[in-house]
DNA sequence: TCCTAGCGCTTTTTT
DNA sequence: AGCGCTAGGA
């Protein structure tokens, strides 16, 4: 394929680049080529094979940002194209914000020029404003957020007089998501699927929300996708601009695409094939969110000819990590196949430990984290990963009980907070006069007298004339429709967005919004609030006032609020992270936490019973992604007895732990009996010893420490030393029993049979009396007299009266 | 129009 | 268990 120039001719849609820069770049890259250098073969290849479809299968630790940045410094500087007709594609405003970082590092401020270096939605959105009309929208279309959608689609479902209690909006958003997510406009869907809510309407109410969204001059995240396909397939022509401006494509996490993502990359790719797309799928774990991890597992059969690249050496993690991972992820069926591999010394064993319950696990963690840190870790370095959010509870309050600094990464985002939301929706409202979902926001916000009554009329006017609330609010006062004291208010409301409307004119956007949101009595509303949070919610208001001030005007400011949800945290202290495995991807840590590691809890349950194999795979993903984000040091842990809703489940140790590989994990005793037989609080009990003293495997060792008694295994080298100790230091029964378990759960968790027989009358510390129902290997299914039927490991259980 | 009691739901989450 | 929503009453 001929190298294309960035001054061909024939480059219809050509933009003249700034002047002389990459001629600079160019003149700043020796023959050598530096940037090149510290890269290894495979990696090297990957950067070097510009043209035509390239596919670079980068497993996690193997230096994947590093060969996309290298490749984008590389089109630039060896001349193949201008920093503005590269196209890189992230899925998150944080990867695209690192990724532009660390392009300009490598190329200087070449970089800053990359127009087309951002999210899917991002860059359709860049593309939508200067197409709207084409596809029925004005080029000022606001982007509305999930709240908004939901609230519209409740008017939608209201509107085809369902019942909202069992026809809820969310459901609806998640089907219409769906179907966007496939690139399926309303016309499109398929007639087996048309019918799947209210009573067969799902494709009726599809098609509504979408006229709705058109009459509002909006649209929802998914559209911004779908409308550009729409763009595209329409108008050849424009196709055609795009495809030949984007001499090269990059996509950086292409096991997460859906297929909507996938058939826009491949319209564009159409053009110069040059398109460039790295993943790995073994870290799929968006299933459940349209992703599909087909699209990577068909790379070659979509784009043919395409160059495969695997980098397989692993940077990060020590050996017993990455065998751990690597044999774990190995039992999925569909993949690609990659082995990581490390030059790193084997390290420390991958650590099992069982708890009694979650709060013993907690406390676990705390200790572990507190040890390690007198011993000069740094708590940025250690992260706690959890399967749900719910898990992070218990966690946090101990962490609080001591005193540890943590930061929870992923938690509400700032900009979904309520009082954030209030007053973006009245700057809304400013901005434009037709943004209904904003006006009905804050029409009684605060409080203000002007309830459903008045919305209602107001919804009627606007019918009546096809203008906005906002307009039909202006219209209103001027008749006899409203009682006189809501006239007054609403007149004294229209005014009021007239007269900031037209300070809009001369003053800043960020003073502007100071006296919007005092004049209307907002930060009123929460100075008199007397809750606890309410200095936050002021505090948090003021930050946002700061932020505006980053942007040179309200239209510019609102696009980035819709688009970029996250916002910088402070890292000035050093703080233990707290998060969902979902969150982790593409972060790493010395000292790794898996808590939580049980059937049911992880593979979740719900995965299992509504994707079945797929979802159990896409668990063991999520399994992989969490071992592998440790560079030394990792430590499963499972309870066997946690809350759930309220009500105490005893749980199964996870099938994850049974299939790791014996020789790089292993098992950890129960500590706090062991202080008492006479070893007390040891130097080895002090120890944080991921060194383990004993050359034996985990197992062989605990299964010794079954055999001869509680002393034998006492200076088995595991994490935390007497950790645990207080507070279950006395109830002895939980804690040699929980001893026994960890030894056998690996080894054989479907091993002998029980000592108890069916019938057996059985006694367990938590649910009391019970019978035994069935005997499987060591799991018994018991009829407890009062908490029903449970499954429990017999361990667990006493021979009963 | 506002307040409150009760009901139901409960993964993961980005844009 | 806890939160958010809804409906119904004041």
């Amino acid at each position: 394929m001929p190298v294309a120039r960035p001054d061909d001719s024939n480059d219809l849609t050509h933009e003249p680049a700034p002047g002389g820069l990459a001629a600079r770049a160019r003149a700043g890259v020796t023959p050598a080529a530096s940037y090149l250098q510290g890269l290894n073969p495979e990696q090297r290849e990957a950067v070097e094979t510009t043209d035509g479809p390239v596919l670079v299968l980068a497993g996690a630790g193997t230096g994947k940002t590093r060969v996309l940045t290298t490749r984008i410094a590389h089109l630039i500087a060896t001349g193949k194209a201008y920093p503005s007709q590269i196209l890189s594609v992230t899925f998150t405003n944080k990867a695209a914000r690192e990724m532009k970082e660390r392009v300009t590092r490598l190329v200087g401020d070449v970089a800053e020029g990359m127009p087309w270096l951002g999210t899917f939605h991002s860059i359709s959105a860049k593309i939508l404003r200067r197409h709207a009309e084409l596809v029925g929208l004005k080029s000022d279309f606001t982007i509305l957020d999930m709240d908004d959608q939901i609230r519209l689609l409740k008017q939608v479902i209201q509107a085809a007089d369902l019942d909202e209690k069992r026809w809820p909006a969310r459901m609806l958003a998640s089907f219409i998501d769906g179907w966007k997510n496939r690139g399926l406009t309303p016309d499109a869907i398929p007639a087996g699927e048309a019918g799947v809510f209210g009573n067969g309407q799902g494709g009726k109410l599809y098609l509504a929300y979408q006229q709705r969204l058109k009459t509002l001059n909006a649209c929802d995240f998914g559209d911004l996708l779908v409308h550009c396909l729409t763009l595209w397939k329409g108008h050849p022509d424009i196709l055609a601009q795009y495809q030949e401006r984007f001499r090269y494509m990059l996509v950086d996490e292409y096991q997460d695409t859906n297929v909507a993502q996938y058939l826009w990359l491949r319209l564009l790719a159409q053009g110069r094939r040059n398109l460039a797309c790295v993943g790995d799928d073994d870290q799929s774990i968006y299933g459940w969110r349209g992703a599909e991890v087909d699209n990577i597992l068909r790379f070659e059969h979509d784009f043919p000819g395409a160059k495969v690249v695997r980098l397989e050496r692993n940077y990060r993690s020590t050996g017993h990590i990455l065998k751990a991972a690597s044999h774990l992820i190995a039992k999925n069926e569909g993949r690609l196949g990659k082995t990581l591999r490390t030059d790193d010394e084997a390290g420390e064993k991958v650590i099992i430990a069982g708890a009694w319950d979650s709060q013993e696990e907690a406390r676990a963690i705390g200790d572990d984290i507190e040890l390690f840190q007198s011993r000069g870790a740094a708590l940025a370095q250690m992260a706690v990963l959890v399967r749900t959010s719910a898990q992070m509870r218990e966690i946090e309050e101990r962490f609080i009980a001591m005193g540890l600094p943590y930061r929870v990464i992923g938690g509400p985002r700032f900009y979904e907070r309520a009082e954030i939301r209030d007053a973006m929706a009245y700057l809304r409202c400013v901005h434009s006069q037709s943004d209904d979902l904003a006006f009905e926001r804050i029409l009684n916000v605060p409080k203000r007298g002007l309830g459903d009554a008045t919305l209602q009329q107001l919804h009627l006017q606007a019918r009546a004339t096809g203008a906005s609330l906002q307009q039909s609010a202006a219209i209103l006062i001027e008749t006899e429709e409203f009682k006189p004291k809501v006239r007054s208010t609403v007149r004294a409301l229209v005014q009021a967005f007239g007269r900031w409307r037209l300070k809009l004119e001369h003053a800043r956007p960020a003073e502007v919004a100071e006296i919007v949101l005092e004049e209307s009595g907002y930060t009123d509303m929460w100075q008199t609030d007397r809750s606890a949070d309410a200095a936050g919610r002021l505090e948090n208001l003021k930050e946002l006032v700061r932020s505006i001030d980053e942007f040179p005007d309200l239209p510019g400011f609102l696009e980035h609020v819709s688009l970029v949800m996250d916002t910088v945290s402070d890292d000035s202290v050093s703080r233990v992270s707290l998060m969902t495995l979902h969150a982790a991807k593409g972060l790493e840590f010395d000292m790794v936490f898996l808590p939580g590691w049980e059937e049911g809890l992880f593979p979740s349950q719900r995965s299992l019973d509504e994707s079945g194999r797929a979802g159990l795979e896409e668990e063991r993903r999520l399994a992989h992604v969490g071992i592998t984000r440790a560079r030394r040091h990792a430590k499963i842990m499972f309870a066997s007895n946690r809350r759930i809703h309220g009500m105490w489940q005893s749980s199964m140790p996870s099938r994850f732990i049974d299939e790791l590989p014996e020789s790089a994990v292993e098992v950890a005793e129960a500590a706090s009996n062991f202080a008492q037989g006479g070893y007390g609080a040891s130097r080895f009990d002090r120890q944080p010893s991921f060194t383990s003293t004993y050359a034996t495997p985990g197992w062989q060792r605990a299964q010794a420490a079954k055999a001869a008694g509680p002393q034998a295994g006492a200076q088995a080298g595991r994490w935390g030393g007497d950790s645990g100790g207080f507070g279950s230091r006395g109830s002895s029964g939980p804690r040699h029993a929980s001893r026994l378990i960890e030894g056998e759960l690996v080894a054989k968790s479907s091993g002998p049979a029980s000592e108890f027989g069916v019938g057996a009358r059985v006694f367990h510390i938590k649910f009391g009396p019970g019978d035994v129902f069935a005997v499987d290997g060591n799991k018994l299914t018991v009829d407890f007299d009062k908490a029903g039927r449970k499954m429990v490991l017999d361990a667990f259980v006493q021979r009963g009266a």
